[in-house]
RNA sequence: GCGCCUGUAGCUCAGUCGGAUAGAGCAACAGCCUUCUAAGCUGUGGGCCGCUGGUUCGAUUCCAGCCGGGCGCACCA
């Protein structure tokens, strides 16, 4: 509908500049807007405005002179179109549009609302990549559910996306995650150890020392007599340990319903020699030097706030030298787009990333880098405390199981990921009418259960809604049916938007404004009615509503139960 | 001090590629269940869109400066 809308008001443009009565420009780009008040029409545009200062003419004059030209050939599907305020063009639509529309939906079930803006296009989403030292917490689950969705969104307008999961499994971090374990796995055994402040204290790294205990004796060292070194213990502790929180987070993941198609290696990286490959590369770009005993990238060409260490003076490498060749690999491997999902604590880290991206000749608008804040957990609106340090934090698993999936992912995204989240646990848990998640499924659950009362009746759903033409849907005229006929019609709008700006919140609110429609609708009027004809016509919104609901929470990772 | 994000109703937030009288939920108050699920619906009140200036026919939206909040500013990960 808008795109015919907008079509037909080029056109007019067109022609108004072939008669002369507009000056030649650039074609502007055309907004569709609702009108504030239902008697100023179902779309208008303020395209007057905007072009009244090249052509210098007022608004009023050039858009009367439009409406004049578009209503010489007026698409059936247009009632009139007015010219009103100061120089908006409103159009009013027929009712047989919406009607279209709701046919459509009826035809094209799940697959209403996807499009093709990203056909034959290849993107790499990473996201989550928390370093595996400690099980997931709620910020990770932010990241997680923003992937996920952003991925969903970006499948429904036809790109190819792979979700990618980079593993920092090397370095001091896992050093220390092999010596926290040790450490704890030697107290088991009786020895007086103070655990170093810098070690990992979480409660789950006794437990996978307690397994680790079990585990030992295996070593040949044992096997043959021998006491084994404690940094062969500690080596050994690393990997089990590493192993261990690996799957983890794996099974934290699967819970929540996420699945990785790639677990991204960092040791891998260097053991393949991309690395060094991805500094010779910024060597022979003459980006490299040499300071201080260090080896620096000149990523302040590029806009970076400083230069960066790549190799230190103890001459180990930095993760930044990784995260350079992390890059390096994935521009290689040939995606049209990447996108990268980072904490706000990691925001510092954009503008070095895209230097040494533009650095080594790639482009860095292919990558995105989308930014969420941080989250604030809160029990009955009191601020849940978190110390990562003591170990004492709210892991993401204890979440779900304390509120569900379905509620977690639709919290998480309910907010534009750049502002700070609100997470209530008891408010998500709530099944009042506090909760928006509970809010939008009993719409859907609604529908489900409208559906099994009429099957009692023996009206068989699919049998009525199968072939049915716009003749049998002239019964829907009451304004709440128009207004969820408009609602939907906005739905493949609303899809293309929050995919192409990365924004999934965008169906978060649609999907409320649709169920508080659904709800208004189902106590102004009864869909069983002891009308055939106007219980079928319903019984045909119903289902186009069902699809819509079920569609975007789908696109949301969230489930829509038929019952309640 | 510098950088990024942010400031909209009592609270939590939409809206912002400049456009008509700025929206929703919650909270408050007043109503609605012999009828397809009241996890719902209806109504009322509530706003210098942080402040100041600039650009514009028009600014909550763009720009600059200030003020407040968050997060970063390592040869840490």
């Amino acid at each position: 509908m808008q795109d015919q809308l907008i079509s037909i008001l080029k056109t007019a443009l067109e022609k108004a500049v072939a008669e002369g009565q507009l000056k030649q420009q650039e074609s502007p780009s055309i907004i569709l807007d609702i009108p504030p008040q239902k008697e100023q029409g179902d779309y208008a545009t303020p395209l007057a405005f905007s072009l009244a200062k090249t052509q210098k003419q007022s608004p009023r004059h050039i858009a009367s002179l439009l409406v004049t030209l578009l209503n010489q050939s007026l698409p059936p599907f247009i009632e009139r179109i007015e010219v009103a305020g100061a120089g908006y063009i409103n159009f009013f639509i027929k009712q047989e549009a919406w009607r279209k529309t709701l046919l459509e939906i009826l035809n094209k079930r799940e697959v209403y609302g996807q499009s093709n803006l990203g056909v034959g296009k290849r993107v790499l989403i990473e996201f989550v990549s928390a370093n595996p030292t400690g099980p997931l917490h709620v910020a990770h689950g932010r990241a997680a559910a923003l992937g996920d969705a952003l991925t969903r969104l970006l499948r429904a307008v036809g790109f190819t996306v792979e979700q990618e999961y980079y593993l920092n499994d090397m370095g001091t971090q896992m050093t220390l995650l092999g010596q926290s374990t040790a450490l704890r796995y030697r107290k088991l055994l009786g020895e007086e150890i103070e655990l170093p402040a810098e070690a990992y204290q979480g409660s789950y790294i006794n437990d996978i020392a307690k397994e680790f205990k079990d585990k030992l004796p295996q070593l040949p060292q044992y096997s043959l007599g021998q006491n084994p070194s404690v940094a062969l213990i500690e080596e050994e502790a690393r990997k089990f340990s590493f192993t261990k929180i690996c799957s983890m987070i794996e099974a934290d993941l699967q819970m929540f319903g996420i699945h990785f198609d790639r677990w991204f290696s960092e040791a891998a990286l260097h053991k393949n020699k991309e690395v060094e490959q991805a500094i010779a590369l910024l060597r022979s770009k003459e980006m490299v030097y040499e300071a201080d005993g260090a080896t620096w990238v000149a990523t302040t060409r590029y806009g970076d706030d400083k230069d960066r260490v790549i190799l230190r003076q103890s001459g180990e490498m930095t993760y930044f030298a990784s995260d350079i060749a992390y890059h390096k690999n994935k521009f290689d491997r040939g995606y049209d787009r990447m996108i990268n999902i980072w904490g706000a604590d990691h925001h510092g880290y954009v503008a070095r990333v895209k230097a040494a991206v533009s650095a080594m000749g790639y482009s860095p608008q292919s990558l995105d880098i989308v930014i969420h804040q941080l989250v604030n957990l809160l029990r009955d609106g009191k601020p849940v405390r978190m110390s990562k340090r003591s170990g004492e934090f709210v892991t993401l698993r204890e979440v779900i199981e304390e509120v569900g999936v379905d509620a977690t992912r639709f919290f998480f995204l309910m907010r534009r990921s750049d502002t700070s989240l609100d997470f209530d646990l008891a408010l998500a848990k709530s099944t009042s009418d506090e909760n928006p998640v509970y809010y939008v499924q009993y719409a859907h659950a609604r529908i489900c259960s409208i559906f099994r009362v009429a099957a009692e009746q023996g009206l068989d759903i699919e049998n009525a809604v199968l072939g049915m033409t716009e003749v049998d849907l002239i019964p829907l005229t009451l304004p709440e049916e128009i207004d969820l006929l408009q609602k939907l019609s906005f739905y493949p709008d609303t899809i293309s938007e929050a995919a192409s700006r990365l924004e999934p919140h965008r169906i978060n609110v649609y999907l409320m404004e649709l169920a508080a429609l659904l709800h208004r609708y189902y106590f102004k009027a009864r869909i069983i009615t002891e009308d055939r004809v106007t219980t079928r016509a319903r019984l045909g919104l119903m289902m186009a509503v069902q699809i819509v609901l079920r569609s975007a929470l789908g696109l949301l990772g969230v489930t829509a139960p038929e019952k309640m």
